[in-house]
DNA sequence: CCGACTGTACTACGGATGTAGTGCGTGCGT
DNA sequence: ACGCACGCACTACATCCGTAGTACAGTCGG
């Protein structure tokens, strides 16, 4: 190990963190190995090294979202499927009220290597790991509150809160993050008309 | 007028067609002048003529984009507000339908252009445009089926489908297109909740 | 019939970008 | 104790990008 990085994290965890705020900063056009280094307070080089090639550091920043993402969508702290509906509002609610406010950045970043993962399919892998997880999370719990259609009505409630932080995030409606309770209040009505129809 | 351009529809729109099927061919990083010269087999030099910066180019593409996009979602055949809820579940799946299947490299690209417009407010006021009509028509709507908050149920139906295209056309779910009886169910789910809360 | 104008073709250039190559110092295994 | 491997700093280079400048052809007004 040589003498002390500047970050407690180890470096490429440190090199990840800054493509994924220049991503969200400015955009797949401003993600180059010399900026990061620039950004990250880095000699000159350094990123090349981590990721020598743009491939590398793209997957790089997407298995690092991939980390923190999970995190923000509390994977392992969602509600047992006895505890309700109310469990499974609050718990989304929560989530997407973290990525709005504390995340922004991450949310940001994520849409645009969602884009990019559709001409590189190598990015497919990571996102998809905790995307199904995620999923298959929520198909369980709508099914134990009595769904007719679990994967339409699992798709429905992901694009729904996906579309929700994407509009607040980049839309029009860039105005400020939806409270808490109006995304339970639009949670409980979406719930509440694919589970009573 | 020289000669006969190689389109029938005006050079600058031909330039700004081969910028929005660049965007979402290769994305942002794949939008340069000289790839929409050889994309729209123009010699080279001509899209710095149409439009010399690339603010100029984006500009461009964003405004053929607010043009195409409005006849995708029907801005001018919208239901009346008396034509009743199944009218207007009909006139958003059919959007939504149209903009995913025969639309979908349209889609991609408000997408890519909407992440950059988080970053280039110029462009944020031609999205806007059509974006407010658009929801103002909702808002209309959903006022006169009831809701109880009229802004917050158009802000939920719009994010509803734009994150349902979004997870289609780039999302881990890239899976084909929902028929247009899935997206109607979908809807009337959705609204099902919002007006009878 | 001629001159100004507009849109087009082509070239030039400064700067940035992705990627590869090369020494050097540090910590580790034996 | 010492060679070895590894990560790091730094440099080099070919390519590509955005933008500007200039010359030309066809069209229209007078």
């Amino acid at each position: 190990m040589p003498a002390r990085t500047p970050t407690g994290t180890g470096r490429a965890d440190l090199v990840a963190d800054t493509a994924l705020a220049l991503l969200a900063a400015r955009g797949m056009r401003g993600l180059t190995h010399r900026a990061v280094d620039e950004a990250a307070g880095l000699p000159p080089g350094s990123t090349s090294n981590v990721a020598r090639t743009r491939q590398a550091l793209l997957e790089l920043a997407v298995r690092r979202l991939a980390d923190r993402e999970a995190r923000v969508l509390g994977l392992h702290e969602m509600p047992d499927p006895r505890d309700g509906l109310d469990a499974l509002v609050d718990a989304l609610a929560l989530a997407a009220h973290r990525a709005l406010t504390g995340n922004r950045e991450l949310t940001l970043a994520r849409y645009e290597l969602a884009l990019e993962a559709t001409r590189r399919p190598e990015l497919r892998t990571y996102f998809d790991a905790t995307g199904h997880r995620f999923r298959d999370q929520l198909t369980g719990l709508v099914t134990a509150l009595g769904s007719t259609d679990p994967a339409r009505h699992t798709l429905s409630l992901v694009a729904w809160a996906d579309g929700l932080m994407f509009s607040c995030v980049a839309g029009s409606y860039n105005a400020e993050a939806p409270s808490p309770d109006e995304l339970r209040q639009g949670l409980r009505e979406l719930l509440h008309g694919m589970l009573n129809g």
